[in-house]
DNA sequence: TTAATTCATTACGCTATCGAACCGTTTTAG
DNA sequence: CTAAAACGGTTCGATAGCGTAATGAATTAA
């Protein structure tokens, strides 16, 4: 059996690995501020996810604890990548808000991802 | 100027960011061994490229301080992700080998990247 | 064989982050 | 008005990571 059905396998894992390995490594050699893997999805929740966030909200959607996101927010806020912002319709809570200078972080970060993209099937730079 | 070429777009930047956002995030979530970037740049460095990988090379490979990648050796080695082998031709030198374990990681960690590249244009799941 | 080089690790002082518990403020319930 | 709950931050002791410099072992050069 098994007929001969040509399936573009579109991406192996191999491939995945490899475009992850390319960014990352090139991350690493350009001393790009060595953020940590929860640093680095709190900022990416912020900037691709609808406002407003709050620590509650990220340590849920983190399923980690509210002082690891505090610190974390310590740590984004020394960089200028994200601000705090006391939310005024209940003073008790913290809205993280983001920064100019976090939107180019991660635009250059896109850019590097993107970049090694183009070498994956059906993503060879076919941009105009 | 500027004649209408219908182009592909391929993949935009946000589309990048998003299937970063997806993996991270998950893989926090999950509760995976919280690796550095620079932790994960060695591994992803062990398990796609061709052996052998010294603390020599991987410290220019990442320009960063040899005693770095002995601690980040060290770490990985604790998750039994790589393991250290004395080089027989040159015992001044350490091979870092792969392990079974660390291959499961790997491939799993390629499996949450494919998940979520299936929501990219071209990508969409076509494979058989 | 001695000296210089190379490779990896360890020592050191420092900073960052961890989870758990506690604190202060603000809001909501009674 | 008081009591309870919610929210974020801070404190605590502990662990892990950093870069620089020193150390130990193995190799190469003289």
């Amino acid at each position: 059996m098994d007929p001969v059905i040509p399936s573009t396998p579109a991406v192996k894992p191999a491939q995945a690995l490899e475009l992850w390995r390319r960014t990352i490594v090139e991350g690493v050699r350009r001393d790009q501020p060595d953020l940590s893997t929860r640093q680095m999805a709190i900022l990416l929740i912020v900037y691709t996810q609808p406002a407003p966030h709050t620590v509650r909200g990220l340590s849920g959607d983190l399923n980690i604890s509210k002082p690891a996101v505090t610190r974390a927010l310590d740590r984004l806020g020394q960089l200028d990548f994200v601000r705090r912002k006391v939310d005024e319709d209940d003073r008790r809570s913290v809205l993280v808000q983001r920064t100019l200078k976090g939107s180019v972080f991660l635009a250059d970060y896109a850019g590097l991802i993107l970049a090694n993209m183009t070498m994956l099937p059906e993503h060879n730079g076919s941009a105009s």
